[in-house]
RNA sequence: GUGGGUAUAGCUCAGUUGGCUAGAGCGCCAGAUUGUGGCUCUGGAGGCCACCGGUUCAAGACCGGUUAUCCACCCCA
């Protein structure tokens, strides 16, 4: 039997890496422009990290997660999601003690054990940004500029920005006990999930798509209409950077967050091109999430932004990335001569940045042209026994076909001429 | 975890009410008088028709199971 790919993985094959290297080093150029610099950190992680950091309620940690006991017995999970992990490395390394905030970014695997569809992996990468250290409502506006203009800069204008508040524990205490109000009579008519859920986290039951569930809740609180002053005042601010920026938006008050950590912003960006899993970028506030896991009391804002789903945008909206540029040279060599002088020339090319390669099939030369003409190749040159006698060759330019006649020994520099002309 | 669709060449798919030596396009390889690509033409390689069992004189087609994959629910990026 042959193997294949464990389910919900995906194979990103040599035609297909130049899209990640494209958008990856997009990504990276904006974040450099904000002040934001890579971390990277492990694929797994001690359990306890996610049961603390994610939180035990979260579907993420009640049934999705890759477990495992290593060798010596201690339990390891397989990243789930990339906001922990960055947390544990601020504590661990000490950033804290750097100057404040800490900008950062990073690309992750994530690993959820579920069921595949469109946009839905086991495993999927994570472009992410954390901002450590400050409360300032302005940098939840930069975090989420950053997000949009990586999607802009792609040329993708159809997204939709959501926004929303939380609240605080503070305010949510308060909250809770007023939904809890609300929906205790109602409660026998809510799904079993929603039952479930009013006595772990109520908030959560706003989110259900049970129609029973949503006849029973339309005139619910929100938390948005029931946050405490500073969240209040937050959100405002908030809102007004945005305004600055000059990001549309919608208050959408039903956004609740699938993990425990967000507190006051939340937000999702989302597009209805890709299917059932429009969600192509969420992310929000966490100010009690690094202590939670022994950190000093320090704010946090960031977000995760599914690659896969980018390039399913990109994709739909028939954006073409471009492709890597092509070979300037492909050298046929014929005869035992010529096989060499191309074996010699190739590699005195390459260590002059000139992108350039040869046959290595044992091909007819016609079959060559053929092959520099699928590799794209702009020029060739054909070198036998005459060319090395005579010193001169014939270089072809694949696109119009014209020939030039030059000196075999000035190769290189006919080469470096041809690759000025193109910059 | 629940539901529905689909499994035939590397890729995209035909295969008529069960009757083949299982096909096409694209791709790959080779050639079209021996040192010049793209277009065209010719030829070739490549399939246990997902797997296991059943019905039948006969199964790629029908039935059952398994697995994989796709889509949706839940949830999320």
């Amino acid at each position: 039997m042959q193997i294949k790919r464990p389910k919900g993985t995906e194979d990103i094959t040599p035609a297909q890496s130049y899209k990640w290297h494209y958008v990856e080093a997009l990504m990276r150029e904006i974040c450099a422009l904000n002040g934001y610099a890579e971390i990277r950190t492990p694929a797994f992680e001690h359990t306890e990290l996610f049961h603390r950091g994610v939180g035990e309620t979260t579907d993420v940690v009640q049934k999705e997660m890759y477990t495992f006991d290593d060798k010596a017995g201690r339990s390891l999970t397989l990243k789930p999601e990339g906001t922990a992990t960055a947390v544990r490395a601020f504590i661990e390394n000490g950033v804290f003690n750097e100057p404040q905030p800490t900008k950062m970014y990073y690309f992750t695997p994530c690993f959820r054990y579920e069921k595949p569809q469109s946009g839905r992996l086991r495993e999927h990468h994570q472009f992410g940004i954390e901002a450590f250290g400050a409360s300032d409502p302005s940098i939840d506006a930069e975090v989420i500029n950053i997000a949009m203009t990586v999607y802009k800069r792609l040329g993708v204008d159809s997204l939709k920005l959501k926004i929303n508040s939380i609240g605080c524990p503070k305010c949510r205490v308060e909250y809770n006990k007023k939904l809890k109000a609300f929906l205790s009579p109602k409660l026998e008519n809510l799904c079993e999930t929603c039952q479930d859920r009013f006595n772990k986290n109520p908030l959560r039951i706003i989110d259900c798509k049970e129609e029973r569930c949503q006849k029973q809740i339309v005139e619910i609180p929100f938390m948005l209409d029931n946050i405490c002053e500073e969240c209040s005042d937050h959100f405002d601010k908030f809102k007004e950077a945005l305004d600055l920026i000059g990001l549309d938006y919608t208050v959408d008050p039903r956004i609740v967050r699938g993990l425990d950590y967000y507190t006051k912003t939340a937000f999702e960006i989302v597009t209805d091109t890709i299917g059932a899993q429009g969600t192509v970028c969420g992310g929000g506030r966490y100010d009690g999430l690094i202590e939670q896991i022994d950190g000093p009391s320090t704010p946090g804002v960031g977000f995760g932004m599914g690659i896969e789903r980018l390039l399913i945008v990109l994709e739909k909206a028939g954006i073409q990335i471009p492709t890597p540029p092509p070979m300037e040279l492909f050298i046929i060599g014929l005869g035992e001569a010529g096989l060499k002088e191309a074996v010699r020339l190739i590699h005195k090319l390459r260590d002059n940045n000139i992108k350039c390669d040869k046959d290595y099939m044992a091909r007819s030369l016609k079959a060559q042209m053929k092959y520099a003409n699928k590799m794209n190749a702009r020029y060739i040159t054909v070198i036998g026994e005459d060319e090395i006698n005579n010193n001169k060759i014939k270089v072809k330019n694949m696109e119009n076909g014209s020939e030039e006649e030059i000196q075999l020994n000035q190769l290189l520099e006919y080469m470096k001429n041809k690759q000025q002309e193109v910059k």
